[in-house]
DNA sequence: AAGACGGGGAG
DNA sequence: CTCCCAGTCTT
């Protein structure tokens, strides 16, 4: 790349506007790293829309070594999206054990039932208008499965990308920008995965420097290995005295007052999913006396008082994730059999 | 812009 | 123990 091309495209993007230098070299050296060291997972290969949508909503907060044996099961239960759209509610939660964030299965249905009727969108725009897909889940789904030059940006490519430019606390829209730019178009899929793969492998947020197959042309390690040490912290702090100087740290601005959450939320949330789990264990069409869980559900927290745990499954029924049995006196709850 | 929403693995 | 993860929706 040569300067006037910086400058060109600053004039029109910006003149913050983040770059990579050595773009090409870089996408040369990842795809060769991704084709020898690139995990192998199972809807790598697949072209089949409904085994990347699949995959991708798994995906969503959740690590690659929990969702593979997730997926495995899941597709076993519901082979295609057919299945999946005429699954009742409480088999596709069971089916979902252990993956947390619950509501994502019954929103992997509802958009099974959408393209069952409709078909497959193609593009990413039109992907990203079913509810559970966002930007992330339509890239995977427009790439992997229909080839389409989608950009995949989460929270790994924000990672690799932003250090690589020198932009460790990129903008959503500037990340946008740089994804898209950095897309090797021919082999979006490739790529995709490629880049995912390097930021849970080897740009992770402890990176692995000295295993780095770019870090010649990444600008944070040359930012960082430049300075002597004292000079690497702008706010004056020093970095741990264990941590090699070519380890870049991009531990958000979280230092003071990190966000804790409130104790009674994160039992609120943990109640949620014991909830979920001892309904799963239920025989199917069985239910359970709402006041009889508080002492069922273990406790890492404070044990939930009646009302609150009325109150949490109330909310479990708001979601759509659990029933109250209308005949039973005093209520009872189970998970929706449709 | 800020919360809500799980569960498990890594350090 | 704390932090983090192939995010998305709601308020």
């Amino acid at each position: 790349m040569r300067a006037s091309d910086v400058r060109a495209e600053s004039a029109i993007a910006g003149a913050t506007a983040p770059r990579i230098a050595g773009l090409a070299e870089v996408q040369r050296a990842l795809l060769a790293w991704h084709r020898r060291h690139g995990m192998g997972a199972p809807w790598r290969t697949s072209r089949d829309p409904y085994h990347a949508l699949v995959a991708a909503v798994m995906a969503q907060q959740t690590q690659m070594a929990r969702v593979l044996p997730a997926y495995e099961r899941f597709l076993a239960a519901f082979p295609t999206a057919e299945a999946l759209a005429g699954a009742t509610t409480a088999d596709v939660i069971r089916a979902w054990s252990g993956m947390g964030y619950n509501q994502r299965a019954l929103r992997l249905r509802a958009a099974a039932r959408i393209v069952v009727v409709d078909g497959w969108p193609r593009e990413m725009e039109a992907l990203s208008t079913i509810d559970g897909i966002g930007p992330f889940t339509a890239a995977v789904v427009a790439s992997f499965a229909f080839g389409r030059p989608a950009a995949c940006i989460d929270t790994n490519v924000r990672r690799v990308l932003g250090r690589l430019a020198g932009e460790e606390r990129i903008t959503p829209a500037a990340l946008r920008r740089l994804a898209g730019e950095a897309l090797v178009v021919r082999k979006p899929a490739r790529w995709n995965q490629a880049l995912m793969d390097y930021g849970a492998r080897i740009c992770t947020p402890r990176p692995k420097c000295d295993a780095c197959v770019v870090a010649e042309w990444c600008a944070s390690r040359a930012s960082k290995t430049r300075g002597t040490k004292d000079e690497l912290p702008s706010d004056g702090r020093r970095v741990a005295e264990e941590r090699a100087t070519y380890e870049i740290d991009t531990t958000p601005k979280r230092m003071q007052q990190r966000r804790r959450v409130p104790a009674d939320d994160a039992a609120r949330r943990y109640y949620r999913g014991r909830t979920i789990d001892l309904l799963r264990g239920l025989a199917p069409g069985g239910c359970i006396d709402v006041d009889a869980l508080p002492p069922l559900l273990g406790g890492r927290h404070p044990k939930p008082s009646l009302r609150q745990m009325r109150a949490i499954v109330a909310s479990l029924v708001r979601d759509g994730l659990a029933v109250l049995r209308p005949e039973a006196v005093p209520p009872a709850v189970s998970l929706p059999e449709d």
